[in-house]
DNA sequence: TTGCCAAACCGAAACGCTTCGGGCAAGCCT
DNA sequence: AGGCTTGCCCGAAGCGTTTCGGTTTGGCAA
């Protein structure tokens, strides 16, 4: 078994309470004091006990994400990354990280009352947001300290770490408006998704600026695969209306399937048609083979630390407006846009 | 907040104790208090407070499962099914299942005594078995339960929950051998892995008791991917001794490279050669287009129950010769198969 | 009648922690 | 000198549950 406050009071000679409120740091407790119950709790391995805690505090030091219930393969390898990312972080940080799988036919809400009727976490991380989310809605209601991954609205009410996608949307939009290109192709991800709402907002207002009619046609929504990368292109590249001299793509596998399906067409990149893709940086998916891309960049790991310490500070009752982080992304130049032919 | 004990006591007016008896379904409480404690329960939405369960008790209702450091991407979707299934399979039995990442560079005992100490989880599911693994013989020393997937011995003294993989070898090896093969090449998985060293193992014993001599040449060990099934094939057909006449595929991903590779060889399956595979039946690895092919089949979903049912066994303090179990597997006939040309 | 037993129940202690309300010095102000 | 603050500390209560030991019944045998 390991060690209870109660050890670390008896070989220190101080009392249960003041070692408590030296080991958590508070601020009663004189420098001294809190050194030596620091090195007793080493020396004995004390371990607090997560449980008692809880029951005591209110707080159990144990964060969770519950996976919505949708299996969509090509997410998996992320969903493996994201777990790493914030179990790591949360770890760093003194907490547990815990997930949560919702059964298929389960209502997400429903398994966050679960967790927290058990009485064992204290806060959540959502990810994947809707616009009204019926998960915040509920967390909000019970007091449930919570940070989103992305947000469902340009300003939100509760904490969230995201990019500006409308501005991801806008900047690839524009760094092909600047070559000289006027039909530009959108390849974009799951139309229900807010990110992809928001970039093709910052794809559409860029060419309304510009003095360009937005046409439907040039966007497609779809899961971010290689596939459907390659059949959006060979769908619009035969389209009736003239062809996109351009094009974007969400992400780096919708790239890799724009840029197979313009290979089958005979078509060059940059010579032909430009392209330019957000590039989130996920590790493994064997994209070494893809030739250099222009467009945005933004790594996706370097979202968990950001997304760790927002939740944390939730918890502590930190103001909603201390805990929203937008982060920033990269525009890189790879020689893949040239002047329409 | 959640009803508690007390409101309960209150409202059928019987007192704390015989209330938690009787929802825990002790034996020396009448049947109709023990209704009566049931309904109001439910009538006041009452929700043991696991903190305090686990206090009290020295059980939480939680178990885990700490995800290996090392990222192998191609088995991430494999991992997202298992986290699902397990997930699932102990909701259903009203325990809350729980993962957690090892950081990069951490040592997997040191992550298990960290949530151990933390006072919060009941017992453990182990995956990748080593021979003499360093996990449960921590665990065991600690008396923490625990499950494997898997084995690292032929008769471990843990609960485990294995398919006998040293048969599903020689079934393999025997459905070539029927057709009079005696070249048989064999792509196995990673060496390190106890299912795959299980399997070689099998192939082993059929060749011998077959009186055919045992080539190393013709065994393969690698990731379970396309490629590594691709290149083992080239390597094989390419050989200076004869060329085998049949391959075993340690799943259907190596099939796939299998099979790519004798087309591009311009080797007909099974006129040329012959080709036998295990199947895990992992869905959503869109193998629809691979032929059908013969050899065994073992649905990995089916281990999420066992697994979960031998923990709880093992937490409830059930002897474990009876939390062993080695589940069946199949033998399909696909027309892969045909005696050597 | 008395004594005994089993069935059904209950009070109180315990689990390890946090926190509320106070206590005791020593130093400062007026 | 009396009263206040400040810094450090402690006892005891309480979180919601389980469990140990004991009490109250009613029935039955002696």
């Amino acid at each position: 078994m390991s060690a209870t406050l109660r050890d670390i009071a008896a070989a220190t000679g101080l009392s249960v309470t003041q070692v408590s409120r030296a080991l958590n740091d508070h601020d009663d407790v004189s420098v001294e004091t809190k050194i030596r119950a620091r090195e007793a709790a080493r020396a004995l391995n004390y371990r607090p006990n997560l449980s008692a805690r809880r029951l005591a505090s209110g707080r159990s030091g144990i964060v969770g994400l519950v996976l919505p219930p949708q299996d969509r393969t090509p997410r998996d390898s992320m969903f493996v990354q994201m777990v790493r990312g914030l179990s790591g972080a949360f770890s760093r940080r003194g907490r547990l990280f815990v997930l949560h799988a919702a059964e298929d036919g389960e209502d997400m809400v429903s398994v966050h009352q679960r967790l927290i009727d058990g009485g064992s976490l204290d806060g959540f991380v959502l990810i994947e947001p809707e616009h009204g989310d019926p998960r915040v809605a509920y967390l909000q209601k019970r007091g449930v300290p919570l940070v989103m991954h992305g947000r469902g609205a340009p300003r939100p009410d509760y904490p969230f770490f995201d990019i500006d996608n409308v501005a991801v949307g806008r900047e690839l939009t524009a760094i092909l408006l600047r070559a000289g290109h006027e039909r530009i192709g959108f390849v974009n991800g799951i139309a229900s998704t807010c990110y992809a709402a928001h970039r093709r907002e910052g794809w559409d207002t860029a060419l309304r600026v510009a003095g360009l009619a937005v046409d439907p046609a040039l966007h497609e929504h779809g899961q971010m695969t290689e596939s459907v990368g390659a059949l959006a292109t060979l769908r619009m590249m035969g389209g009736d209306g003239p062809r996109p001299t351009a094009l974007i793509a969400g992400n780096m596998l919708l790239a890799k399937g724009i840029y197979s399906a313009l290979a089958m067409l005979g078509l060059k990149v940059p010579g032909d048609v430009s392209v330019v893709a957000h590039d989130d940086m996920l590790p493994g998916e064997d994209l070494m083979s893809l030739p250099p891309t222009s467009g945005t960049r933004a790594a996706l790991e370097q979202s968990w630390e950001p997304l760790a310490d927002a939740l944390i500070g939730a918890i502590e009752g930190r103001p909603v407006t201390q805990l929203q982080q937008v982060g920033g992304f990269e525009i890189v130049e790879a020689g893949s846009v040239a002047p329409p032919g």
